[in-house]
DNA sequence: TCTGAAAGGTGATAACC
DNA sequence: GGTTATCACCTTTCAGA
């Protein structure tokens, strides 16, 4: 909600792709000079834009060849504040959502094998009806917040 | 599938947290030197465990306060594949899962306002039967791939 | 809000353990 | 694989527009 220009979104979208280039670079890329396109990063920060920068890390690689959508259908806030606070405490559940329907929490889960999901899944049974769904392949896995069509392109 | 040891998690741990970090600060972190860190860092994109780095973005700041989940039930490969390339071709789905279950693809969509997603429904409802499920709030929005139990903690 | 130049910090490499 | 030392380059800052 920052009312971003043009030369916002090319930073955007040049630090999402690849966080670690430098202001040299990217100065470059966007066309202005490196102090002013530092200030601007730094703007885009302050406003919570962009909330920090992070290594890509690919889960089966790093150990973790089995991701799952596991969704919650509680009944009450009480237990869908419990399942919130176990996202929370669970290093290896990556995103928990609140969502709007019959299932109330969408939680994303990384393991190494189908069995290190069993403790999960007794756990959200005592606090809702959990449901699981296994990840084959991922058609896409992740892509850049685009700068959307009404922004000029500059 | 890497056999990453625990100086190896630190560095994943140290990136994944803030990737725009120096190579003698992240050296400093994981008390090693610098020159030894750096080729940590280049193994770890080599063997594809770190796969690139990414701002982080809020969508909602960036002018996306809506995000959905879009579930698909195609009948048939062939219409599998149209969601797959659909996915890949419209920059506001940001991700794109084939899952197992009644439903085969997952798409997360992030819009700037809830008639945007009514053409992505319109499209996808030829090659399947969508149902959209809207994101209230994350209690869990992102987390780092977390280092496994049975490394040792060095 | 942007530019340009000075000063201190940083990344890549080489030689060696 | 690891360290230390080196040098060229980059980030940051600040004065000026």
């Amino acid at each position: 909600m920052a009312d971003l220009d043009a030369t916002d979104w090319k930073i955007l979208a040049v630090l999402q792709e690849d966080a670690r280039v430098g202001y040299r670079e990217l100065a470059r890329r966007i066309g202005m000079s490196p102090a002013a396109t530092g200030a601007r990063v730094r703007r885009l920060e302050r406003r919570g834009v962009i909330t920090g920068y992070s290594a890509r890390v690919d889960p089966t690689r790093a150990g973790y060849p089995i991701t799952a959508y596991v969704v919650v259908n509680t009944s009450g806030r009480r237990q869908s504040l419990r399942v919130s606070d176990l996202s929370i405490r669970t290093p290896t559940v990556l995103e928990d959502h609140r969502v709007t329907g019959t299932d109330d929490h969408v939680l994303r889960v990384i393991v190494a094998s189908l069995p290190d999901l069993e403790p999960l899944i007794d756990e959200l049974n005592e606090l809702g009806k959990p449901a699981t769904t296994l990840v084959l392949s991922s058609p896409k896995s992740w892509a850049p917040v685009p700068k959307p069509a009404h922004v000029a392109n500059s």
